[in-house]
DNA sequence: ATTAAACTTGAACAATCATTCAAGAATAAT
DNA sequence: ATTATTCTTGAATGATTGTTCAAGTTTAAT
């Protein structure tokens, strides 16, 4: 026996996610919000407390969709390095296409706001040790499935990756992108030179 | 015949600097600057024109000392590929120091400004060309001394040595910032699989 | 001392910011 | 129809923003 919602929660939380990737937080005003989902200030507040709780929702968001993606390129093949591979060049073309330009949410707002706010900052730490751990969780498998050398550290080349991952996200927002696909090169050249000896 | 200058304009710049790391350029207000450099709105405006003629003044101003500091580095030993391990240590120290913890201004400014401004954008894309023509003249150099092998390709190493700096800069930003040093030990070790075959 | 020039000061300005809330609108149950 | 409940609207609020400028200060030459 109430009004019934007229948005999709969903709906408000991608829209807001783009501008805020687009534009980063500080420099995204309400009115900016408005514009892009549609809702009136009034309506934002309630559904979402403030500003930083759009924000936030928003990042908790992005990284279900990161890690979704994720999932889906680190299990595409039976070997978990040939996966690592895959997943790496898909990175290499989402950072250097045009909606890579704006770079990624996570790192942006990282930068933007860890020294100024401990919950975003606290927040974000969690998010990235998720993505760290799938990481992780890729190469130690690689090295039980024999794809890479026991004597090397699966947790140092996780950290490696990672790495390079946060650099391909700066180098795709740069005018000449398409040094991405060279450093993927790289990255794999190394990975493979720590395949174990035949 | 007129009353002379107050402040030290190098000095100026440096504070300034400090305040844009710390906080970003948008974070960062007209009485942050005030409190930080000891100027006046008026003699501030009057010396740099605005807030935006401040901040391209100090990024400039830090590029050089930047560009001071590398060149020390990459010239330290005879040997190219000596001074460039050399150098990677020196910025993986300086990446997960307390002074690293708010990152480098360079890549902070690019993050938050290359999509809102055209002036600091092309600033920026300038500033980094510099860096990067530093790392592929030394791999270039690297490869003429016989210290890398001829069939690599000294610009790939050297934007993959860009795109891992990168990468340090923002894990030096993170809680446990330890792995600066496992990072370019991995970095360190594909550079002398690029070594030639003895 | 007086003057002219450059520097410093900080109050004032209009614009914009995040946030609030009273009023209006839409629903489902009575 | 009426009522109770929830949602939506958007003007209003007080704080803060970047910027300006007239007034005051300090110097060097006259």
């Amino acid at each position: 026996m109430a009004r019934p919602q007229e948005y999709n929660r969903e709906d408000v939380l991608k829209s807001a996610m783009e501008v805020f990737r687009r534009q980063g937080y500080g420099a995204t005003s309400i009115p900016n919000l408005v514009d892009a989902t549609g809702l009136q200030p009034g309506s934002l507040y309630a559904a979402f407390g403030n500003k930083k709780g759009l924000l936030m929702e928003a990042l908790e968001s992005y990284s279900q969709q990161n890690l979704a993606d994720m999932d889906a390129s680190l299990t595409a093949h039976d070997s978990a390095l040939e996966s690592l591979f895959g997943f790496l060049q898909q990175t290499s073309k989402t950072c250097s296409s045009e909606s890579g330009e704006h770079g990624c949410l996570i790192m942006n707002t990282f930068l933007e706001m860890s020294s100024q706010d401990e919950d975003v900052c606290a927040l974000l730490q969690k998010l990235i040790s998720n993505i760290e751990l799938r990481l992780t969780a890729q190469t130690k498998l690689a090295v039980e499935q024999g794809e890479i050398s026991n004597d090397q550290d699966p947790e140092a080349l996780a950290k490696f990756v990672l790495n390079s991952i946060w650099g391909l996200r700066i180098m795709g927002m740069r005018q000449k992108n398409t040094d991405t696909k060279v450093v993927v090169k790289q990255l794999i050249a190394h990975l493979k030179s720590c395949q174990p000896m035949l």
